[in-house]
DNA sequence: AAACTGTATATATTAATTATACACAGTAAT
DNA sequence: ATTACTGTGTATAATTAATATATACAGTTT
């Protein structure tokens, strides 16, 4: 597993390590139950702490991309478990309902409002 | 003009006098080009520092609730319904944002999240 | 027992937020 | 024009939140 630490970057360390998990888990390079290196490891190789590599792994399970077992490891959790998509769908479902609050209060319409996310799916294909 | 201050609350003081001058104009209470006392008075009945309602004021003007005239005062702004409008439409988009990236993490498609739009359209009418 | 795993608590460092002081510049009325 | 108000700009102190760390601990595997 290739991780690269920008020491120009503003983000965080730990947020770097998550996002760069992160996308190779959405990419496909990291497959379901792949073990990932354990935080010790991970740490000595970056030459940083293993609190820091704790707190990525923390992150990534807090949001379902990975389960741990305790003193065993961490691994890639399977994609889209139907836990994660009901969460996400009802996350869905709350901007949905915030939005068409926001859209009754200034006049936009329906088909407006199908038009703009119609574009910003397009927009991020 | 009534103002309080929380010690209590975590919010800072900056924001308590924004909010509640805010929200004094949304109700009415402060018509358009009534005069704001100024940010030394205010200072001084809350026995503050004039900076910190200096920045109160800061924000108002930013948002666009308060106009102010050098070296004269601050006043209520008309209600201007185009910048409402404007504001509504980014946070709408920002609520886009968000749905298209959770829709992508649980393989949600196009043409569903289409559907749940319409359907809480429909569902509010 | 040795060598690994992750966990929990406490702490130092750093960066951002919040609040402030003070010197300045424009306006208005005496 | 002098006094007494307005808001402005720059610099800084104090506080709080975010980030990274060390160290001692507990479970698993061989």
């Amino acid at each position: 597993m290739h991780l690269y630490l920008d020491n120009q970057s503003t983000a965080p360390i730990y947020e770097q390590i998550y996002t760069q998990i992160k996308n190779q888990i959405i990419v496909g390079e990291l497959h379901e139950n792949d073990a990932l290196p354990s935080i010790r490891t991970l740490a000595k190789d970056l030459k940083i702490s293993f609190i820091t590599t704790k707190r990525a792994y923390e992150e990534l399970e807090k949001d379902g991309f990975i389960y741990t077992i305790q003193a065993k490891g961490c691994y890639v959790a399977p994609k889209n478990t139907e836990l994660l998509r009901e969460e996400n769908l009802r996350k869905i479902e709350e901007h949905i309902d915030q939005i068409v609050q926001l859209a009754k209060l200034c006049g936009l319409s329906h088909h407006e409002l199908a038009e703009m996310l119609q574009f910003a799916l397009e927009e991020n294909k």
